[in-house]
DNA sequence: GTGGCAGAATTGTCGGACAGTCCGATTATC
DNA sequence: GATAATCGGACTGTCCGACAATTCTGCCAC
C-alpha cells in the first residue's frame, strides 16, 4: 500500500460534460419540486433553444432522468411529464447491482431477517382491509399453484412485497423489495428440491396471515421470523454447496 | 374510481424505441457475464455499425446503462469499460425516489430500527480491525467538530456507514445507505436545537463501538437500538410539527 | 357536445461534421 | 538502452440539418 501520492492532493478536476450538467439542472428543478410531478416538460426543442444546446445533447440528459424514473410519458403520449419515482423501478436497479456483486445467500438471509420481521410487524398494526386481503390473495395463488415452480416461486414473492406494502411504510416497502428478486433463484431450487418446502412456507403464511388480521404484531414479527429461520433450513438442506444467490 | 376499462385488457404494447433495446441488450450481456467487469466496451462508432443504428442513438442508449453504473469510465479516460455497479451511485436513486415521496420521519426510523441493528450486530462478528479503525475515525471527527453542525451530520452519516460496510453484508450496506440521505435534514435539525443530542450521540457511538470492538454482537445491538430509540426521542423533543423528512 | 379532419408540433432516428483530447507508436535525446 | 518529445489516428462531446411517423390542436360539420 503507498502513500498518498502528491498528485492526490490536487483538485480532482471531474468533467462536466454538458448532458449532464443539464441532467443535474433538470433534476434539482423537479427535487425541489419547481416541476412538479405530472407538469409536461417543454419540447425537446424548446429545452434545447434554453440551455442553448443541441437537441441530441438534451436527449441525452432527458435519459439519465428517465432512467432515474423522475420523467415519464403515459401509455401512447408523447410529452415527457414529471413523474414520481416508482419503489418498482428503482429496486431493480438495486437488485441488478446486488446480483453483479455476487451476493451470498447469507447475506440476503440476514438482510431479509431484519426487513421482513419488521414489515410483518407494521402490518399487523396497520394493514387495511384491501391489503390484507392482497395478502391472502398471494397466499391461495401458492396454495393453489402446487405444478410450476416459477410461478410459486412468484406467488412468494407477492407475498412478501404483500406484506411489505400492508406494513404502510415506504421506506420498508422500497428496502424490501430488492431482495424478492435476489431470493427467487435460491426459492426456485429449495422448492425444488425439499419436499416438504411448500407445505411449511404454507403454513406460515397462514400464520402470519392470521396475526396480521388479528393485529396481533408481536405475533406477526415472531412468525415471520420463525418463516425466514425456515429458508435457511431449506438452503442449508439442499443447496449446501453453491454460495451465491 | 373507475373501473378497469376495457382497453387493459389488451397487449400493453409497450413502445420499444432502438436506444432501449439496445440497452438491454447490452445490460443482458453484462447480467449474463458476457461481459465482464473491466471489459472495455467497442467504440460509439464501432457499436453503431454492429448495431446498424446511428451513433447518436448508440448514445443514448449507452446512457442508460452509465446511470445503471453498469457503464463508466476511469478518470481522465476515454473508453467506456464494463464496471459494477457502486452502492453509493445506486442508493442515491433510492433515497432521492423517498425524497420525492414524502417519506415521513417515522417511516424513516422504523426501517433505521430494522437495519441499524442488525448491521452493528454483525459488525460486532466480523468487523476487520481497519473497519474498526474506520468507526473510530468517524466517532471521532464527530467529538472534534463542535461547531459546524452540517460536519457534525456528515459524521453522524459516515459512522453509520461505516457500521454497515463493517457489516461485511452488502445487501445491508445497500439497504442502509439510502438512509442516510433521508436522515439528514431532520438530524440537523435536531443536532442544531437540542442542547444534549450531541452528548448523547457521542456517548451511543462509543458504546457501539466498544462492544463491536469486543466482538459482543448482542450489546452491539442493544447499544445500537437504544441509539435509534434516541433519535426518535431527540426528534419528538424539537420537530413536532413537521413530519416529512 | 360529439366526431372527424387537416395542419402544426414533437419525437425517434438518421447522416455528416468538427474541435478537443486521449492513445499508441515513432522518433529524438541523454 | 532508457527516457522524453512528437505526431497521427481514434474517439468522444457537441453541433447542424433532415425526415418519417405519430401525436396534438384548433376548427368545422353534425
Amino acid at each position: 500500500m503507498r502513500g498518498v501520492p502528491v498528485s492526490d492532493l490536487f483538485v480532482p478536476l471531474d468533467d462536466h460534460p454538458a448532458y449532464r450538467q443539464i441532467a443535474n439542472l433538470i433534476e434539482q428543478r423537479i427535487v425541489t419540486r419547481t416541476l412538479r410531478p405530472g407538469d409536461a416538460l417543454p419540447s425537446e426543442t424548446d429545452l434545447a433553444r434554453q440551455f442553448g444546446v443541441n437537441r441530441s445533447t438534451i436527449r441525452e440528459a432527458i435519459r439519465e432522468l428517465e432512467v432515474h424514473g423522475l420523467l415519464g410519458r403515459e401509455r401512447g403520449e408523447k410529452r415527457l411529464r414529471v413523474t414520481r419515482p416508482e419503489p418498482r423501478r428503482v429496486s431493480s436497479g438495486v437488485s441488478r447491482a446486488l446480483a453483479l456483486n455476487d451476493v451470498t445467500f447469507m447475506e440476503l438471509w440476514e438482510a431479509m431477517m431484519a426487513i421482513e420481521p419488521a414489515a410483518a410487524q407494521y402490518a399487523a398494526l396497520r394493514r387495511t382491509a384491501a391489503q390484507l386481503q392482497g395478502l391472502t390473495r398471494a397466499s391461495v395463488r401458492f396454495k393453489r399453484e402446487i405444478t410450476d415452480t416459477d410461478t410459486a416461486v412468484a406467488a412468494v414473492v407477492e407475498f412478501f412485497t404483500a406484506v411489505a406494502v400492508a406494513s404502510g411504510n415506504q421506506v420498508l416497502a422500497l428496502s424490501q423489495a430488492p431482495l424478492n428478486l435476489l431470493l427467487v433463484p435460491t426459492l426456485t431450487q429449495v422448492i425444488d428440491r425439499v419436499p416438504q418446502a411448500r407445505a411449511r412456507i404454507q403454513a406460515a403464511q397462514d400464520r402470519i396471515i392470521e396475526a396480521i388480521k388479528l393485529k396481533k404484531s408481536d405475533q406477526a414479527r415472531v412468525w415471520m421470523e420463525k418463516h425466514i429461520r425456515d429458508f435457511k433450513r431449506g438452503y442449508e438442506l439442499e443447496v449446501p454447496t453453491e454460495g451465491t444467490a
